[in-house]
DNA sequence: TTAAACTTTGCAATAGTGTTGCACTAACTT
DNA sequence: AAGTTAGTGCAACACTATTGCAAAGTTTAA
């Protein structure tokens, strides 16, 4: 994805598109998995963990990015779908290898519906797999 | 339940039900939700976090207990069912509230089978639902 | 065009969780 | 009773996440 089409990305949802929110952004849509602070730390030497961090938490903000509690001890962050509003009917499953720690959005695999017991509201929900990858096995 | 339950209990799970355990043992199972390292530290002041974190993995190791990340930022621990060995038949949800911060095994309501594309193994997995709990509503 | 106002970044510090090595003590074995 | 093994407490450490503050950059409005 080429930078013009990140910022214009980014001003849509209203984030202005700096030099290095525009670097976090493509990083993460290129990798095509979701990365961890850490991670995106490692891919870019010079740049402030805090400015990173903070990048991320102005994406997950503005439906831009969502995050993924992969219990590998670090969230991870992946970008959204186009129309993304990061509610119930955007939650996917994530699949998460525990060969090479690689966390990947299973957008073709929605959550499925599940009736709670009376008297609870269901806000949000995270469906993690652990398996082997195709890559792995 | 009384201690010499809780040592008959460990005992057949082949773990020395030593003071400690048995405590930690007790408490998880009376509070009848998911408990942290650190709520259990809290629950007594005397007893080292080690030790407590010890414990927590070794009745994890041996089915006794199981773990869930709740996404809080620290790992719960709650009791297995009588006949569990934590596979794929034992799973189930759990629900996070955003209020109380309260995390409870939703043992009536086993994970759904999902299917996975080809090539992916499926060995674990952890559903979570966050919102808001009956205490709270 | 310049000064004021606001935003972003870098740096340093901090809190919290999880984890381990090591020495001491308790329990079990012969 | 002496030797061996298992459990505990303490201290240290690694790592993630998060924040205050000051410097640098950008925008706005005189
Ligand atoms: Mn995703
Ligand atoms: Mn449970
Ligand atoms: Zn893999
Ligand atoms: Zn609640």
């Amino acid at each position: 994805m080429d930078n013009n089409e990140i910022e214009k990305k980014l001003e849509s949802k209203n984030v202005k598109p700096t030099a290095m929110r525009t670097l976090v952004y493509k990083t993460l849509t290129d990798s095509g998995k979701a990365l961890s602070l850490a991670d995106l730390e490692q891919r870019f030497e010079k740049v402030e963990r805090s400015t990173i961090f903070r990048a991320l938490k102005t994406f997950e903000d503005n439906f831009i990015v969502h995050s993924v509690d992969d219990g590998s001890g670090s969230v991870k962050y992946a970008v959204c779908d186009e129309d993304c509003t990061c509610n119930i009917h955007d939650l996917h499953v994530h699949f998460y290898c525990t060969r090479c720690g690689r966390t990947r959005c299973m957008k073709e695999l929605p959550i499925p519906n599940i009736k709670l017991p009376e008297g609870y509201t269901y806000d949000n929900a995270q469906f993690i797999i652990n398996g082997v990858c195709p890559r792995c096995d």
